[in-house]
DNA sequence: ACTTCTTATTACCCTTGGGTAAGATACGGC
DNA sequence: GCCGTATCTTACCCAAGGGTAATAAGAAGT
């Protein structure tokens, strides 16, 4: 009886039928529905027991892929990393003023913002975390910081932005790229790209050297 | 023996003496302590036994002053919104342009951010209030996201900004305040006003409509 | 001094939820 | 078919921490 297909969310586990797909397939799923609950209703008050039956198992199921919830939690953090820092890859590959690469971090820093994995290094509290795993994570968000402020003062170096305080423009740039992932829904109004390229503009448009007087060479755009 | 003074922490509770300070010092200080160990540490991690501890009394004497933990949690929320809705009151008891009301309210804001009560509105979790709690709260954070659009739009209609998304913007401008209250610290490098000044500037540099070309009608946009 | 109110203490309750132990169930190789 | 391995279940442990009950102790009025 109750022979449904599987159940509302994709999960590779069916209520009680062939359940032997690939372990990394598992694995995976588990991250997403976790993430996704966590959330939606933030770490702490998120239950491994809500994420499996989420996922039609039992708790103890999911410690044969992960041995703490902080061990998921902590990949989550990872997996958004590493999307940013594909993204900074990206653009340290190109060229560019520094003014252009600013844009291109803000746009892609921006989409990544709109990912649950982006969300969660804005959205959970690395004091969650081992001392140990906190520490990494630590370093790589220094890590973006330290690419915006660098973008920054190169677009200063070339003149392609205006002279500034590269601390504290970094510092209202990512805060304002980081609100971002806790107010922005999937299924709302705004889709991801246009609120990523606005952002690009309207952060910039302040930093921007002025081409009111016209130089030998204007500022390169992206 | 140990007749020390009031611990490190001003507490008006001595270790074992006169105790006797009037009823509402005491319920600030619980206040106080209380919300400078959640954002020290995160609210659900955060204990009563260390709240109580830090004042020299012990937990079920909270009880006193507060009927629950999540009371205490917001009339943080409270005092934040409190100190926020006091900065626009006042700009609206002035004049000025959109742009200049903007301006003040970007410094009366990231004012507000730099303290304990004011990171409140940003650092806690609304999910962490009664059903009735968490929709005052929510309604209070609407009606400060709506003036900081309706000063835009203001702005708009009175030529002092550019025409541009006033939702969008208020959200890029926000964003980056509402950040503040996760980076400041008040033992750091920077002072209190040196950041909402220069916030003050940098978020509206990007708005403000430039002299350069007077026009009659400027061109609108989306 | 005696009572009363307030405020604090000690001792406790009890739910929640991360994590584990031991046993069942399916799958793959032989 | 049979055994070993991986996976999942049921049943449980246990620490943490919000909250309460009963009570002591100082303050204040009379």
């Amino acid at each position: 009886m109750d022979a449904r297909g599987p159940s509302s969310d994709s999960s590779p586990w069916m209520p009680f039928e062939s359940r032997r797909r690939a372990r990394d397939e598992k694995r995976e799923a588990v991250l997403r529905t976790a993430v996704h609950l966590f959330l939606e209703q933030g770490y702490r008050r998120a239950t491994l027991n809500e994420v499996a039956e989420r996922l039609n198992i039992t708790k103890p199921a999911l410690y044969n892929y992960f041995r703490s919830k902080e061990e998921i939690l902590f990949e989550c953090y990872a997996l958004g990393q590493e999307r940013v820092d594909e993204v900074i890859a990206e653009i340290n590959a190109g060229g560019g003023t520094g003014l252009g690469k600013l844009r291109k971090l803000i746009r892609g820093y921006a989409g990544v913002m709109m990912t649950d994995y982006g969300a969660s290094l804005v959205r959970f509290d690395t004091r969650d975390l081992t001392d140990r795993n906190s520490k990494i994570v630590r370093a790589a968000k220094k890590n973006i910081d330290r690419t915006f402020r660098n973008f920054i003062a190169e677009g200063i170096a070339d003149s392609s932005i205006t002279p500034c305080d590269a601390k504290l423009a970094a510092f209202a740039i990512a805060g304002s790229l980081n609100w971002i992932g806790h107010w922005f829904q999937r299924d709302g109004a705004m889709s991801a790209e246009l609120v990523a390229n606005e952002f690009a503009v309207r952060l910039t448009e302040g930093l921007a050297a002025r081409p009111t007087r016209m130089r030998a060479s204007p500022p390169r755009e992206s």
